[in-house]
DNA sequence: CGATCTGTTGATATCCTTCAATTTTGGTGG
DNA sequence: CCACCAAAATTGAAGGATATCAACAGATCG
């Protein structure tokens, strides 16, 4: 799997792999895409619910995550953007975010024009199908926070989180073992698992008191992922890493092929 | 907006009509997706978890539910499928199924075949567009979800679905006022609110001794929305009803022009 | 027409929140 | 580089919202 040009793994690539083979134009386009980056600094509002949906991006470094505030100051967190996460990629057929989108951590993202968008939508079929499959992905893990919000106790909500993102981590090429960079404060996780900060800290105190985690200096390891899975309810089943069946990616190869001769245009600004 | 034929009106026609305005040809194809229907009585799997997706479909009549169950025999209803919702449109990019999907009340489906939605993704961009403002529709209700059952109390959650419900069926052209079937149990409720039906039923009790509710035969009214609303915190912005910016239907129309002259051939079979 | 599911109500249990105080960490300016 | 300040992490005690358990009535369905 070629995932880097230059020495740099693309995440944006290593992600899109697990769907389907990419051919080199492929991985060319998406190397292209990231090429613009621009630099934020931690908790820099990126969209603003409310607004018109302006251009898509790419995250191409750092953390960031989609929110809602409500009326009495409270804030739920959606999900997480990590490199290689597109976000709003087709937002420009609403009339207004019915979110909100920020950096966590210091980020860098890369804009990509709506006329990107559809070049790619209308003339690399298969491309388009990593996109789609990517916002399934994403919709998938919403689902997987809905039955985690509705149906599992704290514990098990924690677990699942610091389960998901290990695992999402993994998926990207930035950890190649059970343990992370996890630059959430306890605030931030009980606005995303719908608990008080307090709660998750006793939580966590549990969790490392039984050597299931260890976790400081925002660097979190899980000891025992078998325990912590089954404590979750966990199955990454739902991150849908494990490509298309074979008669699928011919399908799309079969497509790729009607659409041929237009590839270069794209790569190039 | 002309969203029937024959004088029988298609609930996809009438919600992807909030989208955008959809030419003749549009409204044709749309009604061709749902000639071939199928029926099943209530409490049928029409998907289970773990299977290879099959083909997509609409539903054309009735109501179903996406719904994940847990190891302990415990439910999450996902959400809820009503006519003119597509189910699956894209999961054959998925090499197997996160959940499951299955009607609530005797219900109608029409399959759509993987190559129609590919030659619809091909050659008709505004229809493309369509189904992707569909999909976008469902992942922001998702959200809206995740954010009931992190922030909201029980009193919140019911209010806030309750509210959702009778929207979505206002959209669709079911309804015309405050008041709708629903044909969901007071388990079901509880299984897509993370509560229990004992609690679901105790705040039922409550709108209805405060006047805000009515509800007995599968028969609901809103009777006081406003408050409901308030004590949702609802906003029906996520909805996204109110269509797109003309600004981006005129890109739209330019992208249609662009691709003319298959028209006629999708829309056969 | 019996059996099963749904709706309803009461009593008790529990998980998580709230409130409060203290320590630790991390960021910033002098 | 240190001092300072705000935010985060931590711990304890008490309260509240929802779950659990139990019982029964009413509705629905084969």
């Amino acid at each position: 799997m070629v995932d880097e040009i230059g020495g740099i793994p693309n995440p944006l690539v290593t992600k899109l792999s697990h769907f389907a083979r990419l051919s080199g134009d492929d991985i060319r386009l998406l190397h292209s895409l990231s090429l613009k980056e621009e630099q934020f600094g931690a908790d820099t509002t990126l969209v603003s619910e409310g607004e018109v949906p302006r251009s898509a991006f790419v995250l191409t470094r750092g953390l960031a995550c989609r929110y809602r505030l409500l009326p009495d100051g409270r804030r739920q967190i959606l999900t997480f953007l990590m490199p290689g996460d597109f976000c709003n990629i087709h937002a420009f057929l609403q009339r207004a975010m019915d979110h909100s989108v920020t950096t966590i951590v210091p980020s860098r993202i890369a804009a990509i024009p709506r006329e990107r968008v559809s070049a790619i939508a209308a003339r690399r079929p298969r491309l388009a199908e990593a996109i789609w499959w990517s916002e399934m992905q994403e919709a998938a893990m919403l689902r997987e926070r809905i039955v985690a919000l509705g149906r599992r106790n704290a514990r098990g909500r924690v677990a699942y989180l610091l389960c998901e993102l290990v695992w999402r981590q993994r998926a990207i090429g930035l950890s190649e073992d059970h343990a992370i960079r996890l630059p959430l404060t306890q605030p931030e996780l009980g606005d995303t698992l719908g608990l008080t900060p307090v709660h998750i800290n006793r939580v966590l105190q549990e969790f490392r008191r039984e050597d299931l985690i260890s976790l400081d200096q925002r660097r979190l390891a899980l000891l025992d992922m078998g325990k912590l899975q089954e404590i979750a309810g966990f199955n990454k089943a739902y991150l849908h890493l494990e490509g298309v069946p074979d008669e699928v990616q011919r399908f799309l190869d079969g497509l790729e092929r009607d659409s041929a001769g237009e590839a270069e245009v794209l790569g190039r600004r």
